[in-house]
RNA sequence: UCCCCGGUAGCUCAAUCGGCAGAGCGGGUGGCUGUUAACCACUAGGUUGGCGGUUCGAGUCCGUCCCGGGGAGCCA
C-alpha cells in the first residue's frame, strides 16, 4: 500500500489493517511505552506516523534501535489521531527491517542541509523532502508534456544521440570515439578518423531538430523528448552538459503558430502541475521561493506578449536601465536585456520574434524584409530563455543562400536540402530546456537540483 | 574562460585588532513526555582545504595551488 493511497482515500481505510513500506525520516521515543516513527515511501510528500506500542509488542529492541535512514514494513490498523498535525496514523501490529542505517555515519538528518552538501551524496539525496518533491514534479511535468501532445496528434519520435553533425550549434560538442586517446594525439590528423567506430568524427547531439523535420515533413506534427549534449565550460545555476529537451516540430505551421502553440504548451504542463502536483508546489512555496505558486498561477493566467526583437530594441534604448552591455539594433540580446523585458516592462512571459538575420542560424526562415528571420525565443522571469524556435526555411534557393552566406556545407546536408527539393512545406518548431522548465516550476535556484544526476564541468559523479 | 565570495567538528555556522578553536544540530549515555524540527542533563568529536612565507605567536596577514558557490559570456 502507498502512503499516497491511504492519504487520498483515509475514511476509506479507518479501522482497516495494511501494509506500507518505506523509509524511516524520524522517530520519537515516549518512554510512557509508545514509539513515534515517520514513514516516507516516496509516493507523497507527507509521512505516516506510525504508532508503535512497546507493551507486549516484542518490538522494544528493534524500536530501540530503529533510526532516521531505515527502511522498514509495517502492518497495523489505520486509525485516526489524537495528536496534532495529522488527522490518521498507523497503529502497528508487526514491524519489519529491510535494512538498517547507522546512525553514526549516515549522513542525513532532520535538519536541513545544504544543496552543495546534498549533491555529494546523489545517491541519499532523493530521500530529502526536497528532492523527492522535484522528482514527482519532473515527474508530473514529463507525463503532462507526452499528453499536450499526444492530445493534439503529435507523434513522439526518436531522434540520435550520436550524430556527424558538427555545426548545427556554435557551442562545443562531445566527441564520440572507440580509439585509444594516446594514438588519437600522436596520428596524422584526418587518416584517424577512417579506423573509427563509425569511419567518421561524430558527436553527442546538440538537437535533434533537423531530424525532426525530416519526420514533420512526413507524419505532420512529431516531436522529441530526449538527452542533448554541451561540451560548453559554462558554470551557471542554468547550465547542464547533459540536459534533455522537447522539440516539437509540425508542417503546414507558421510563426503565429507556433507562438500559439508554445503558449498552449507551457500553459497546459504548469497547469497539470498546479492541480495535480499541489502538496509539492506548496513545500516549494513555503521553504524554497514564497511567491512560487502566485508566480505559476499568473503564468497560467495570463495571456503571453509578444513583441519583434525590433520593437524590443526600442524599449531597451528608451528604458533609463543602466545596461553593462550596448543596446544596438544587430546586436544580440544580453541577460540582462531579457531580463528587463520579461520582469520589469511586461512582467509575464514575453515572446520576442523577428531576429537579425545575422545573428541567428542557416534554417530560419527569412522574412520579406530580407534583414530578419522568423525566429522566437519565449523569455520567462526569473530563468530568462525557455524556449528558443523558429519557422524553417522551406524554399531552396532561399535555404541554398543561407547556407552559403552561414558557411554551411551543402555537401554534409545534401538530405536536409533535399527535403525542400521534393515536396517542401512551410514548418516550424522550437525546443525547450527540460530542467530549466523544472526549475521554473519548482523555484529551485539551481539546475543542477533539477536533474537526479547532474553533469557539470567536472562533474560525471554517479 | 573571466569577475566576485567562500573552504573551521559528521552537518549548518561563529571566533573582536594577529593572542587558550566555539555553538546548534547529529552521535553516545542517562532522564522526561501522545510525540510533531520534541525537551532536559552529561559526554565524545579538530593536522581550521594543500604547500610555502611574514611574525615571539597565524583560523585570521602575504604568495601559490586545489575545491566549492554566485555572477558574466555562451546557450536551452
Amino acid at each position: 500500500m502507498r502512503i499516497i493511497e491511504l492519504f487520498r482515500k483515509e475514511r476509506e481505510y479507518l479501522e482497516k489493517s495494511v501494509l506500507v513500506r518505506g523509509w524511516v525520516r524520524t522517530k520519537r521515543e515516549s518512554k510512557a511505552g509508545i514509539s513515534f516513527i515517520e514513514v516516507n515511501d516516496g509516493s507523497c510528500l507527507r509521512n505516516l506516523q506510525i504508532i508503535a506500542e512497546h507493551r507486549g509488542s516484542g518490538y522494544q529492541e528493534v524500536l530501540e534501535k530503529l533510526t532516521t535512514g531505515c527502511s522498514i514494513g509495517v502492518e497495523g490498523k489505520v486509525v485516526a489521531s489524537p495528536g496534532k498535525g495529522q488527522s490518521i496514523e498507523l497503529h502497528a501490529a508487526k514491524i519489519e527491517v529491510y535494512g538498517w542505517a547507522d546512525p553514526a555515519t549516515y549522513p542525513l538528518q532532520k535538519k536541513r542541509h545544504s544543496f552543495e552538501f546534498l549533491r555529494q551524496i546523489a545517491h541519499l539525496r532523493a530521500r530529502t523532502n526536497t528532492m523527492g518533491a522535484v522528482t514527482r514534479v519532473r515527474n508530473r511535468l514529463s507525463y503532462a508534456i507526452h499528453q499536450f501532445f499526444q492530445e493534439r496528434g503529435f507523434h513522439y519520435i526518436q531522434t540520435p544521440i550520436i550524430t556527424a553533425s558538427d555545426c548545427e550549434g556554435a557551442g562545443d560538442i562531445f566527441r564520440v570515439t572507440t580509439l585509444d586517446p594516446t594514438r588519437i594525439s600522436s596520428a596524422e590528423s584526418e587518416a584517424i578518423y577512417q579506423q573509427d567506430f563509425f569511419g567518421r568524427p561524430t558527436y553527442l547531439t546538440v538537437s535533434g531538430q533537423l531530424q525532426a523535420e525530416i519526420y514533420a515533413l512526413s507524419l505532420g506534427q512529431v516531436y522529441t523528448f530526449g538527452p542533448t549534449f554541451r561540451a560548453e565550460n559554462s558554470n551557471t545555476s542554468r547550465h547542464l552538459a547533459e540536459f534533455w529537451m522537447v522539440e516539437p516540430e509540425a508542417a503546414f505551421c507558421d510563426l503565429q503558430d507556433n507562438l500559439q502553440l508554445a503558449e498552449s504548451f507551457i500553459k497546459a504542463i504548469i497547469g497539470a502541475c498546479l492541480d495535480e502536483s499541489a502538496e509539492d508546489i506548496d513545500f516549494f512555496t513555503r521553504f524554497v521561493q514564497p511567491a512560487l505558486r502566485a508566480n505559476l498561477e499568473h503564468i497560467v493566467n495570463s495571456s503571453f506578449e509578444t513583441i519583434t526583437y525590433t520593437q524590443a530594441i526600442d524599449l531597451l534604448k528608451k528604458s533609463t536601465e543602466n545596461f553593462t552591455f550596448p543596446v544596438e539594433w544587430g546586436n544580440d540580446l544580453q541577460a540582462e536585456h531579457e531580463r528587463y523585458l520579461t520582469e520589469k516592462v511586461f512582467r509575464k512571459p514575453v515572446s520576442i520574434i523577428d531576429f537579425p538575420r545575422a545573428i541567428k542560424p542557416f534554417y530560419m526562415r527569412v522574412n520579406d524584409d530580407h534583414k530578419t528571420v522568423a525566429a522566437m525565443d519565449v523569455l520567462m522571469p526569473g530563468i530568462g530563455e525557455i524556449i528558443g524556435g523558429s519557422q524553417r526555411e522551406e524554399r531552396l534557393e532561399v535555404l541554398l543562400e543561407q547556407m552559403r552566406l552561414k558557411g554551411i556545407s551543402t555537401e554534409d546536408y545534401r538530405w536536409y536540402v533535399e527535403l525542400r527539393e521534393f515536396g517542401t512545406a512551410p514548418h516550424s518548431g522550437f525546443g525547450l530546456g527540460f530542467e530549466r522548465l523544472v526549475q521554473f516550476t519548482t523555484g529551485l535556484g539551481n539546475i543542477r537540483e533539477a536533474i537526479p544526476f547532474p553533469r557539470t564541468p567536472g562533474h560525471a559523479d554517479f
